[in-house]
RNA sequence: GUGGCCGUAGCUCAGUAGGUAGAGCAUCGGAUUGUGGCUCCGAAGGUCGCGGGUUCGAGUCCCGUCGGUCACCCCA
């Protein structure tokens, strides 16, 4: 074996064996996406696959993970200018909103995106180095009902393409101010059960103690149970707005749950956070997630405005959905039994295909048996028989593949009485 | 980046106390010289991931390396 893929990545082609491999599911999952997307109103973006790296350091946090573990796929141009694949899609989206002056339009602009996304992370089932998001941003609003909305898109979505075993959970984790009181009492609380935490939490405990939530060590969840809620500190308004958003999830009859330990890996995300998880996939159940950030449009040189959106992992709905068994089908199979039928073949081939009825031959000028097998493998609806007897008579022989039955079809002027036999 | 498990035919795997490779499925051909899904027969297909070492001899033992996988970390 001399070339294999970069590790981490995966092909999509005829006969993958994973869910994720195989062409025709994808089509679909991007299909059943985009038509709930138009259901929805909302607008397709296209940015580009690299960013400037300080974009996505800036808009990932400092402390991020992403940003601190060299999670990012990085390179240096040739123009000197440090560049990164993206790792998640909402900092080009943001760019190109303020960038065009989108904030100028009526407020507010919703868009989705559909496409690959890096991360430089050791692979594992559900998680790859390249893999594929459809994500939604809604900016220049701060609405709750939003919220809802983005929410319920995600939901959808994962319906939709048939995403098994899902529960969403949701939480508001407050403005910048409000974690900036209750990070310090955590933080004490923390400090007083050292002893009893493990490792990546004691280090986090001063980076960032809000992500000590999302340890899966007993020990350190035990402790967590007992600590300060951030529910506790949250603003008038902010209690307002999580309350709105739960009436607007229901409303439009999304089922949720609160769960106060969910905090997300990136740092500009304030009050609303979910999360969609699914019982189907492994130690990789988060099938899509987001969050609102209302500071971070402002922090890239935008106006202050505020926004909300999610990423969903294709990869991830994939496995999570129950097997799909996407056929691909034929119309017709031609069989020919004379090189001279060939021709004939490929110029009715063409007639049929012109009037949208999928046709495909033998080209390895195989036995009959085998082309019967072939016509038979492709799901092919009918058989089209042109051997000497039909060239001799000027017709062709058309075979019903689930009944069996066949009848002669005159062939001397065109494919006219050929098209009516096959079309339904 | 860390750890466990695993790398033999296209796929799933077997390979017994070290003696230079097998099965099922798939593919191709035939039984059926004009007919698929069932059955039967046959063929083709492998530098046993790669590199070293031990040995008269290594798929089998040892070391290294690459890759896969699952979990941790993190995240979609």
């Amino acid at each position: 074996m001399s070339y294999r893929g970069p590790r981490g990545t995966y092909d999509v082609f005829p006969g993958g064996r994973e869910p994720y491999e195989r062409a025709e599911l994808w089509t679909f999952v991007e299909a059943r996406a985009r038509e709930v997307m138009a259901r929805h109103n909302y607008s397709e973006i296209r940015t580009p696959i690299f960013e400037e790296i300080e974009l996505f350091a800036r808009t990932a946090g400092e402390a991020s993970d992403i940003v601190v573990q060299k999670e990012m796929f990085s390179f240096r141009d040739k123009g000197e200018r440090e560049m990164a694949l993206r790792p998640e899609g909402t900092p080009g989206a943001v760019r190109a909103y303020i960038e065009h002056n989108l904030y100028k339009l009526a407020q507010p602009i919703k868009l989705f995106y559909v496409g690959p996304m890096f991360r430089q992370e050791r692979q594992q089932r559900g998680r790859y180095r390249q893999h594929t998001q459809i994500g939604v941003e809604v900016l220049g609003t701060s609405d709750p009902l939003v919220d809802a909305e983005v929410i319920s898109l995600l939901y959808s979505i994962h319906q939709a393409v048939g995403v098994e075993d899902e529960v969403v959970y949701l939480n508001n984790i407050g403005d910048m101010e409000t974690r900036s009181i209750y990070a310090p009492e955590l933080r004490a609380y923390l400090q007083k059960h050292v002893g009893e935490l493990d490792s990546d939490s004691v280090a986090r405990m001063d980076t960032n103690p809000l992500r000590t939530f999302d340890s899966k060590h007993e020990n350190t969840q035990a402790v967590l149970a007992g600590a300060p809620r951030i529910s506790a500190y949250l603003s008038r308004e902010a209690a307002d707005h999580v309350a709105t958003v739960r009436e607007g999830l229901d409303a439009l009859g999304v089922p949720h749950e609160m769960d106060e330990g969910l905090v997300r890996g990136f740092d500009y995300y304030t009050m609303t956070v979910f999360e969609a998880k699914s019982g189907a996939l492994g130690a990789q159940d988060t099938v899509g997630a987001g969050g609102r950030y209302n500071g971070l449009i402002s922090d890239l040189g935008g106006p202050d405005v505020g926004g909300i959106g999610f990423g969903s992992g294709v990869e991830r709905m994939l496995l999570a959905a129950a097997s799909q068994e996407a056929r691909v089908s034929l119309d017709v199979f031609f069989v020919t039994l004379a090189p001279e039928a060939r021709i004939l073949a490929m110029k009715l081939a063409g007639a049929l295909r012109e009037e949208g009825i999928s046709a495909d031959l033998d080209y390895g000028g195989r036995g009959m048996r085998a082309q019967f097998k072939q016509a038979d493998r492709t799901g092919a609806s009918y058989a089209v028989i042109l051997g000497e007897d039909e060239l001799a008579r000027s017709d062709c022989t058309v075979r019903d593949m689930a009944s069996g039955e066949e009848l002669a079809v005159p062939v001397a002027d065109g494919a006219k009485d050929l098209i009516r036999t096959v079309a339904r």
